[in-house]
RNA sequence: GGGCGAUUAGCUCAGUCGGUUAGAGCGCCUCUCUGAUAAGGAGGAGGUCCCUGGUUCGAAUCCAGGAUCGCCCA
């Protein structure tokens, strides 16, 4: 065999991800276990698609370390897996970005630079992120078949929308509706909420605040005054309204009175305003009044009314609200309330409709001053001034945004809504409660509104008649059969505006029906995937077909057919962060549900918010933003992803550098094993043998037999966390092996491996090491790809030449109950308990017996009943790390400490119920007898497993305790004892000056002193304890120049060394 | 207004069958080890488990109400 490769001090993360990258890349590795997986039974993952318009952030990435830790895991257990990563591609994040690339500012610009030239820029951003994207997720370690990705702008994902819209349409569930919208009329497109709220858009802009009078219609002395500061959009009121259980005033004024609310009078008419009568809000309700530009053809049918409105109030304006529900969100929903006429005023440009007369043409900023002049002139207005406000503007341009109601295309949740929501509860959520909220979320969706008047996106196949009559295209087939020009659609190079505008159909009843402008919701693109990358309902299997239209040359996904959609749909698994459940979540459970009538996942993990490390959002402007590519360099892949896998899904998790160094420190422990565990391995020329991992290793000690048994513990432990999908238990679990093996397991071995024989306990103590070294690569090597691999190689792969060659194609280790041995592991943590307690009665006693180097003559463990068989076994093992001659399990507690007994709550609880508190009383006072191992108190018996022993510490000892341990130690010191004190200090000593002289830890030393009588003494009686430990050939007195003094208890030492 | 969470040590957080002594990391103090060494280990200080009530032999955990914070919906 080789020699081991030497292991760095520390690791370079970065640098062995780098390295085993390559070696994947070289090795094919991850083709071998899609080899290994094949026909396997599929575990099936959906990958929710990533918008491939920027690089990758590091929120993306805790969900792709989750999603590669899931598939790895499952494909380690032979799971087949499509391994099929998805980019979304289209909408108007792709489009917002592409026009700041082009310098292009408007719908308007983007039409003069040429839809089709805009589409294809749209295309080129969609490929190059993609590709950044993948480079970057490679990076990262997550094994996908990338060349096979599926990209939502591709033909075939389009058709399959097309397919499901149309059976929406079969359904009567496609309607057209009107949308409240925030506008920029610059822009000529609607904004988000998201995007109103997540950019700062708000400015402080004047504008005018005018009080205008309406006269109510069916009394000509009166009139209603409302206040706007939007004056263009009165052209549009169509009522006024009034809180129904407010006073409102008749003030002396205008055309005879004017109503405004009592608490607003001094406001609006100032001091001294004259009210002639009071009325209750509801009593104005129902009145008609004359609109302030009834002469508008648009007002021609409108008949204005007061209606009741409890959100009317009384802070600002005149307790009178103008209602235009063409122009306001909430105008807009009194109107819907209230059954109002809805009267849009402007086009997409901001500029006024034809019907508004001399209007027409006009900007909302132009109209403002027309409309003023024009209402003072027909003496309507009470007062015109100006106000400062907060008024949102667009962050693109910053124009002032406007409301628009729009025409849009919805599909009608109440169609499916109770089966979604039938669908949902079969659904598995983790955590637990976001099912709930998903539940709540489909109980409270309202209609799905699908279309967007864009450019890059879907297609919808809607076909308007000049009859009004529509037709829904399902499929490129159906549009052929349709078209006006058949020739037209094989032409078509992909299905994308403004190719596919120039088709038209022929409907059913002969007419010419040309497509709706609209592009689709970007969720439709999403939602489709479980049908569109599945084959669903296809005849054939086409190969590489998936890749038309859009998608063509960058991707070689295949077109499959029903049957393979059978094997794989739903999938068993699928995993986004928390704000999907009312976009992918939902979009994909409506598609799936509309066409299957089921949920097309069985299983979510979702996740929350990826904040800096102090617990702020990151955000670019603030400077706390971590650049993926700048911390995956910075701290390696293995450590994001294991503090990914440690964080709780359900809590927002705070990331940067400084946790990622905590990481870091504790993965050190492992690595510090390894490179232990190398660098004797290789001194002895250790061969392991494979198939220990299979039927564990020979063991030779106790301590062999315990990390063998605590190695099975870890691993159920790990399984059931990740069969769980809970990560945070598993690192959990795995932190506190590494703990056991490193401070428990080697500390008690070390001298096994460096003495000079070479016996079956040395074999013993390699074997076990490396068996629980790789059973921990094994674990973890779903979570930290590259540090399990590199182990791997290093101790396996080198040195077995039948192994598998990568550690993620050795299966993920199984518990091997043979092997385990809870008992065993159980007495061990008694064992540890002993040892913890013993160090903290010896700290309790001050120094010298404080000093851990100072043998001691005894130390003293009681401990119950149940627990002192196992602790007499391992009385050795305490010994040694106390550092004490003796050690005795005492069975007469009293000794050191008083004893009670308590009640097993768990196991006697069930039992006695009611009568546990009568029980705990007796026993806490002394009032039982026992018999053997049973205890009888008051009436009831109780057997070994129903009482537990507590100590406390008698007076004056150096005593620790806890639960119903004690350990005591002896503190007296006699001259022996101290002697070999001293010998351990010049141990100390002498390995102090080994490092300072830089000597390799196998270099023979000889070593020359002077000493005391005292010194010389012992020297005498541990001269060769001494050699040995220090590795000196000889130990001789003579003449030592320099060198400190070391002295104690009366003695004095100096030494010199020099390598032999 | 409705829904879902959260509230645990100075800080960041575990604690998914209810069990009487609530843990970890960081920070702080003390000590210790020295063949992992600018590490490692032990101990200590530090807690009304948000509040109130209830269920229960027993509540950080379950139930009800309230407070504060976050998210979703209206």
């Amino acid at each position: 065999m080789p020699p081991y490769r030497p292991v760095a001090e520390k690791p370079d993360h970065p640098e062995i991800e780098h390295r085993m990258l390559e070696v994947w890349e070289r090795d094919g590795t991850f083709e071998q276990l899609r080899e290994q997986i094949r026909g396997g039974e599929p575990y099936s993952f959906t990958d929710g698609p990533i918008t491939a318009n920027n690089s990758m952030g590091v929120h993306h990435a805790w969900g792709r370390s989750l999603k590669d830790l899931f598939q790895r895991y499952h494909a380690m257990q032979g799971r087949d897996q499509r391994f099929q990563n998805g980019f979304d591609c289209q909408g108007l994040w792709v489009e917002v970005e592409v026009e700041k690339a082009l310098g292009l500012n408007s719908k308007r610009e983007i039409e003069e630079y040429g839809l089709d030239r805009f589409m294809r820029a749209c295309r080129d951003r969609v490929a190059e992120y993609s590709a950044v994207q993948t480079r970057q997720s490679q990076r990262l370690g997550q094994w996908m078949d990338w060349e096979r990705s599926y990209f939502t702008m591709t033909d075939a994902n389009i058709e399959y929308i097309w397919g499901f819209l149309k059976r929406c349409a079969d359904s009567d569930w496609l309607f057209t509706g009107h949308r409240p919208m925030i506008w920029c009329p610059r822009c000529g497109t609607s904004l988000s909420q998201h995007e109103l709220t997540a950019t700062d858009c708000y400015r402080d802009l004047t504008h005018p605040s005018l009080f205008v009078y309406l006269p109510l219609a069916d009394c000509t002395d009166e009139a209603l005054v409302v206040w706007t500061t939007t004056p263009w959009t009165l052209p549009a009121n169509v009522a006024a309204a009034v809180d129904p259980d407010a006073t409102y005033a008749a003030v002396v004024g205008g055309p005879g009175v004017a109503w405004v609310q009592e608490a607003r009078v001094e406001a609006v008419f100032g001091p001294g305003a004259k009210v002639a009568r009071t009325a209750r809000g509801a009593e104005l309700v129902g009145r008609t009044y004359h609109g302030p530009f009834d002469e508008l053809p648009a007002q021609d049918a409108v008949e204005h009314r007061v209606v009741a409105w409890s959100e009317v109030g009384a802070d600002e304006g005149t307790g009178i609200v103008h209602i235009a529900p063409g122009c306001g969100e909430e105008d807009f929903n009194v109107g819907r309330d209230e059954g109002l006429a809805v009267l849009v005023p402007v086009d997409d440009a901001g500029a006024f409709y034809a019907d508004y007369g001399w209007l027409h043409g006009s900007s909302t900023a132009d109209a403002r001053q027309r409309i003023i002049e024009d209402l003072g002139q027909r003496g309507r207005l009470l007062r015109a001034e100006e106000i400062t406000h907060r008024y949102p503007t667009c962050w693109r341009c910053g124009t002032e945004l406007i409301f628009r109601v729009v025409d849009e295309w919805f599909i009608a949740a109440d169609g499916v809504r109770e089966r979604m929501i039938e669908a949902n509860r079969t659904v598995e959520w983790t955590p637990e409660f976001y099912g709930k909220r998903m539940e709540d979320w489909l109980r409270n969706m309202g209609d799905w509104c699908i279309s967007r008047k864009r450019y890059w996106g879907l297609p919808l196949p809607f076909y308007v008649a000049p009859s009004g009559k529509v037709t829904v295209v399902g499929s490129v087939a159906e549009l052929r059969e349709r078209a006006v020009d058949p020739a037209l659609v094989d032409a078509l190079p992909e299905l994308h505006r403004p190719w596919i505008d120039a088709i038209r159909i022929r409907t059913d009843d002969g007419e010419i029906a040309e497509r709706i402008p609209e592009v689709g919701d970007c969720w439709l693109d999403a939602g489709i995937v479980p049908f569109s990358t599945l084959g669903w309902q296809r005849d054939t299997f086409v190969e590489g077909g998936y890749a038309k239209g859009a998608g063509e040359g960058l991707t070689k996904a295949d077109l499959p057919d029903h049957a393979y959609w059978e094997r794989w749909f739903p999938a068993d698994w699928i995993s986004e962060m928390r704000e999907q459940i009312r976009l992918w979540f939902y979009s994909q459970l409506f598609m799936s549900v509309v066409l299957v009538g089921e949920a097309p996942y069985r299983r979510v993990l979702a996740y929350e918010k990826l904040h800096d490390e102090t617990g702020r959002p990151m955000h670019k402007s603030w400077g706390n933003a971590i650049w993926f590519d700048d911390a995956i360099e910075r701290m390696g892949a293995d450590v994001m992803r294991w503090l990914f896998a440690g964080q709780t899904p359900s809590q927002n998790m705070n990331f940067g550098y400084g946790p990622a160094t905590d990481v870091k420190r504790r993965l050190l422990t492992l690595w510090n094993s390894y490179r232990f565990f190398v660098q004797y391995a290789e001194v002895d020329r250790f061969e392991p043998v494979y198939d220990d991992l299979a039927s564990g290793p020979a063991v030779a000690s106790t301590l062999d037999r315990w990390i063998v048994a605590r190695a099975q513990a870890v691993t159920a432990a790990s399984r059931e966390a990740l069969d769980g999908y809970w990560t945070p238990a598993f690192t959990r679990e795995v932190e506190a092996f590494i703990d056991d093996l490193s401070n428990w397991y080697i500390r008690g071995s070390r001298a096994r491996f460096w003495k000079a024989s070479d016996d079956t306990d040395k074999q013993a103590a390699f074997r076990t090491l490396w068996y629980c070294l790789v059973q921990v690569s094994r674990l973890i090597a779903p979570v930290m790809p590259f540090l399990a691999d590199e182990l791997w190689q290093t101790v396996v792969r080198d040195q077995c030449p039948d192994a598998p060659s990568s550690v993620h194609l050795a299966g993920y280790p199984a518990h091997v109950a043979a092997i385990a041995d809870p008992a065993l592991v159980e007495a061990m943590a008694a064992t540890q308990t002993a040892v913890r307690l013993g160090r903290a009665a010896r700290a309790q006693a001050g120094p010298p017996v404080s000093k851990l180097r100072q043998p001691l003559a005894e130390a003293v463990v009681a401990a119950p009943a149940s627990q002192r068989a196992a602790l007499e076994e391992h009385a050795a093992e305490i010994a040694a790390e106390l550092n004490v001659k003796a050690v005795r399990i005492i069975d007469d507690v009293g000794e050191i400490v008083a004893v009670d007994l308590v009640p097993n709550f768990r196991a006697v609880g069930k039992r006695l119920g009611k009568a546990v508190p009568e029980v705990q009383r007796l026993l806490r006072e002394g009032i039982y007898t026992r018999d053997g191992d049973t205890v009888r108190v008051g009436e009831w018996e109780l057997s070994p497993e129903e009482y537990e022993e507590r100590v406390t510490p008698r007076e004056g000892l150096a005593v620790a305790h806890e639960g119903g341990m004690a350990v005591g130690i002896d503190t007296a010191l006699d001259e022996a004892l101290l002697d070999e004190g001293i010998a351990r200090d010049l141990v100390h000593h002498l390995q102090g000056l080994r490092r300072d002289a830089g000597f390799e830890l196998t270099d023979r030393i000889r070593v020359t002193y002077a000493a005391n009588e005292r010194g010389q003494r012992v020297l005498a009686a541990f001269g060769a304890l001494i050699a040995g430990e220090v590795l000196a050939t000889s130990l001789g007195e003579g003449e030592v120049e320099g060198g400190e003094v070391i002295g104690s208890e009366g003695s004095e030492v100096r030494v010199v060394i020099a390598r032999a």
